[in-house]
DNA sequence: GAGTGGTCTAGACCACAAT
DNA sequence: TTGTGGTCTAGACCACTCC
């Protein structure tokens, strides 16, 4: 039987034997694809009841390092690539934890037509109305994000009564629509003359884009576009 | 007794738990911050042993919905933002899941002396050689990402005899180098004449920029920067 | 049919926080 | 001291896969 210090309490059985048997798999002792040993071994092996070890293997299939098939058996899961986290938070937080200044400017805060595409997005009537907003974020005093915003008029009615010199649309709407799921897109591109002038930067350098749909109540809740100038903003992260 | 499934088997009780708990937390019934009641009280409310609840309990505090702190209580946990996941595979099965051919270009494959910042970088004495690459990959035949590489010879000694029009740098370390960290920074940048000759861009046009780290057995494995055309080349994705 | 994982229970001991 | 969550056990029944 492997030793696991049961009387030590400091550290819970199920998570030594996670750990033991990720060793397993660094060292090579397990491969990818491998046979598990059954719950049952496992049991005799660390002298642990099978509940014990359920959790240590359903957690390591969670995390995607096994993968369990009832009826059949546990094995070592492929390795995966790497999945790079870009954590989008309030811009207004990301700035003052810098220990710098948010400010914002509210451009446009109305009722608007929707086109074609956003019609089709937000599945309305040809004609309908959606808000719409254009704002533009300054970390002291310097222009750092154009954002253009649509939003479903439905979740969240009181959208142009909010004074969002105090608080971002992004923090309203996570208030009032609870976030269901996201979809967004990363792109370099030249800025319109608008966006240029907006964000004050020299003509020919290019935008680092942020597009973004969030999804609530199982409709299309807002579809932004945040624009930065490229020469000094970034998406940075780790893991 | 709130009535749950018991007898139809189809669906677990803990999930059943699971997701009657957050549908009070949508209706509104559940707030940020709010008591959620004991695991004794829920027990005797749906009718089910102790470690089903604590089952789903603990699997919503995994996924952040709730805080549990122990000795005092259960509660629902802040709304998070959102967190955008840039998934990085293989560029080649990337661009073989959109169903198109990958190859692959080897421009350069040495040792080569580093600079000041790549042995800060490396944590290396200065004068030291790393590994070097610099390759260019190409969907259908259009370039797609320039990416130059450094990395650690202790780690991967046999870089230099990889064949790399079969098999990506980034597939090779993977298997070699067990991934336990990366950082990353994106940008947008204007590219240098060389890169925008290698992707064949138009002058002025941007690139999408992908800066990576990846640690492995405690030391720095790899330094890559990855230039994609930004007119044709984005990073999406979804949760 | 034999063996696997998926789930559930009733009870237990512990660490920790509030009082 | 009381009540909370954290963990663990021994045993059970089930669904599923493979032979």
């Amino acid at each position: 039987m492997i030793h696991v210090s049961k009387t030590q309490n400091s550290i819970p059985l199920f998570q030594q034997i996670k750990s033991n048997i990720l060793s397993q798999i660094k060292s090579g002792e397990l491969k990818e694809g491998d046979r598990v040993p059954t719950e049952m071994s496992l049991c005799v092996r660390y002298g642990a009841s099978r509940m014990t070890i359920n959790r240590a293997l359903r957690e390591l299939a969670i995390e995607q390092i096994l993968r369990r098939v009832q009826g059949d058996g546990t094995y070592v899961a492929q390795q995966k690539y790497q999945a790079t986290i870009v954590e989008i938070k309030s811009i207004a937080d990301e700035i003052r934890t810098r220990g710098h200044v948010h400010t914002c400017e509210v451009l446009q805060l109305c009722r608007k037509k929707a086109d074609a595409e956003l019609n089709r997005l937000f599945n309305l009537k040809s004609g309908s109305r959606l808000f719409h907003s254009n704002l533009v974020h300054f970390e002291d005093g310097v222009p750092i994000q154009v954002e253009t915003r649509w939003v479903n008029p439905v979740l969240a009615p009181d959208y142009l009564e909010q004074d969002f010199t105090l608080s971002t649309p992004n923090e309203y709407l996570m208030k009032v629509a609870p976030l269901e799921g996201v979809s967004y897109r990363i792109e370099a591109t030249l800025p319109s003359l608008n966006i240029r002038k907006l964000l004050k930067m020299p003509r020919g350098n290019p935008c680092l884009v942020l597009y973004r749909i969030t999804r609530s109540f199982g409709a299309i809740a807002s579809s932004v576009t945040m624009w930065h100038p490229g020469d000094s903003y970034q998406f940075v992260g780790s893991f």
